[in-house]
DNA sequence: CTGTTAGCGCCTTCAA
DNA sequence: TTGAAGGCGCTAACAG
């Protein structure tokens, strides 16, 4: 009893791919070959170890798998938080499409919070994965430098490091954002406020600029005490909107630096009686599902999530397989959906009321 | 050259626990024993060992311990469909629940899609789950008895497979629903509409016999073309709603197997010109995040998604590691949060006024 | 308490 | 085209 497996830890036989040789009549690399489809397998032998297989009710073990070959097959999604519903969106495409190409997903959450990511990054290091999306809109971005370091393949959002293997993915905010403040324009609205995301984030800055530009170019005069800073969340859209009530005029429409501070600007409005878009014509970014159900529904700037996690996962590929292409930058448009938050400014109609 | 390691693949030397041995002036085993915490390594090779990995960068290789050791570390969750809210919530607490307890998890969604249940079902098995938690409140569950066959610790909601190593997360439908009934009998409501989830759903058929149930006990009469079916979705809830308003005489109030159907009904009611609560009461179910932002705020009953995720990982746990105390059930409470989507039924305030 | 030595289940040269 | 054999990086007996 010299050469007996250890079968101390397992009642059944160990059901690996020898059992499956062993039925099948051919050896182990017979067997691995065949699941791995390479082409010079005979077909004979091939139909003999799939049903092999499936007589026993094989599964190949994805640990060894990963450790025999030096590949894990898996990609990282870091993202902000998952109960943002922007986030399980964009989770859900990236799962799509990875698997449409042959990986597994690793979804990790930052939560805002310096300890989770780097636990996050850990998990990623120690799972082997083969490229990451960081898809946080954050700013701990410099906190990957780890990842690169290692020569993972990255993709950021807007912005990051200039290396070889980092894509970026970049959000053309300027369309969209023009689009809305000329929807606004033409409606008759002249008094536009914007809420915007964190300063401290790319993108909120891009979206904030973006549209102190388009109202130039509208010919339109910023109000700076309209302008306020948010923090893309509900609960800050309400803040925020407190703030541009306290204000001695009021404007006509808000925009938003996404659609959760959007609803918290319809949720106050609700609270002090003002009717959107009667009263105040709303738009938000992002074009979140539940964009379409609040009431009214939102007009907003969609940025697609699709679009995004295609361009993620292929940016992440195309350094992964050998022979691909890899771009430094994959553009990322967005544009109006105009829904029913926004109408006439309250003084339109009543001019022509009284004519 | 006989023992040179295949250095073809990669090109930096491997760093792998040799190189931290080596650095350290140890032997393999007292690294491996130093990252796993046994608790008998010397302070001293302890602290050296640790210098090494720090000064390295070193990252264990989880594949690698896996293989070793048998055990993967990974709880597997099994959601319908992460875009619902329900979902996301339910996930988060997952994770921070099985993180605390050293494992990581996996996290599947089926869309309600049989093929991609049995692709979540393939990469449990092949990533070796230790564990996995059902929480799809589907019909998909006949499914997984490949699992069960293999003795992988399973926790289901409501119903599952009596098997050892299967646990029931016992939802106790019944007294939100009942509290919810009689929220609004003592509004004065007597005229109470009920949206179900699918019929075919374990879940939706506790919560609307539970409906029935508690109507009884109130001593309010059911009307059975004001209990219609729905699905659980957003245009489900518009759709049953519209179903509702059809009918002869309208019901003051309509209760919802889940909020998202209640946001449906909200938008519903919105469209037709109908004022939540004024002219109609709307209760939902699960008390999502959104529910506090609706408009009006939404009534609704909850169901904690984090006890539900902490029932669940005790569960799984239990089963596990060995001396652990399997129960078969645990029982997850839920009950009513009152806000703004109910108040008296429209005949009670001019009863008062015309006395 | 530490080091040696087999594996874990699979992939992948290399020879046949 | 197939099989034999040596890793992949780590864990876990077993001696010392």
């Amino acid at each position: 009893m010299s050469k007996t497996p250890n079968r101390s830890r397992k009642q059944r036989a160990p059901l690996d791919i020898r059992s499956v040789a062993a039925r099948a009549n051919v050896s182990i690399a017979t067997v691995s070959r065949t699941i791995n489809r390479v082409p010079t397998v005979n077909a004979k032998l091939a139909k003999r170890v799939w049903t092999a297989i499936h007589e026993l009710g094989y599964v190949p073990n994805t640990q060894a798998r990963a450790l025999g070959s030096g590949r894990s097959g898996m990609l990282g999604l870091v993202v902000s938080e998952i109960t943002n519903p922007f986030f399980p969106e964009l989770i859900q495409g990236f799962e799509d499409v990875a698997i449409e190409n042959g990986f597994e997903i690793l979804i990790s959450s930052t939560n805002y919070d310096p300890k989770r990511m780097e636990v996050c990054i850990r998990r990623l290091l120690e799972r082997k994965a083969e490229g990451v999306a960081i898809m946080t809109f954050g700013i701990e971005q410099p906190l990957f430098e780890q990842l690169a370091e290692r020569n993972i393949p990255l993709v950021f959002v807007d912005a990051g490091p200039d290396r070889p293997g980092v894509s970026l993915l970049k959000v053309d905010y300027g369309h969209g954002i023009r689009q809305g403040v000329q929807h606004l324009a033409a409606l008759g609205h002249r008094k536009i406020g914007f809420i915007s995301g964190p300063m401290r984030l790319h993108s909120a800055r891009s979206r904030s600029a973006a549209f102190l530009h388009a109202l130039k170019e509208c010919g339109i005069a910023a109000r700076p005490e309209w302008h306020v800073e948010g923090d893309h969340t509900l609960e800050g859209g309400i803040k925020a909107m407190e703030k541009i009530l306290e204000c001695a005029s009021r404007p006509s429409a808000v925009m938003c630096s996404n659609d959760m501070t959007a609803i918290g600007v319809l949720h106050k409005a609700f609270r002090v009686g003002l009717r959107v878009p009667a009263d105040l014509s709303v738009i938000g970014y992002d074009d979140i599902q539940m964009a379409k159900v609040t009431i009214p529904p939102l007009t907003s700037i969609q940025m697609s999530r699709v679009d995004l996690a295609k361009a993620a996962v292929r940016a992440l590929k195309e350094h992964i397989v050998e022979g691909g292409n890899p771009q430094r930058e994959y553009k990322i448009d967005t544009h109006l959906v105009v829904r029913e938050s926004t109408a006439y400014p309250p003084g339109a109609m009543s001019d022509l009321k009284s004519s």
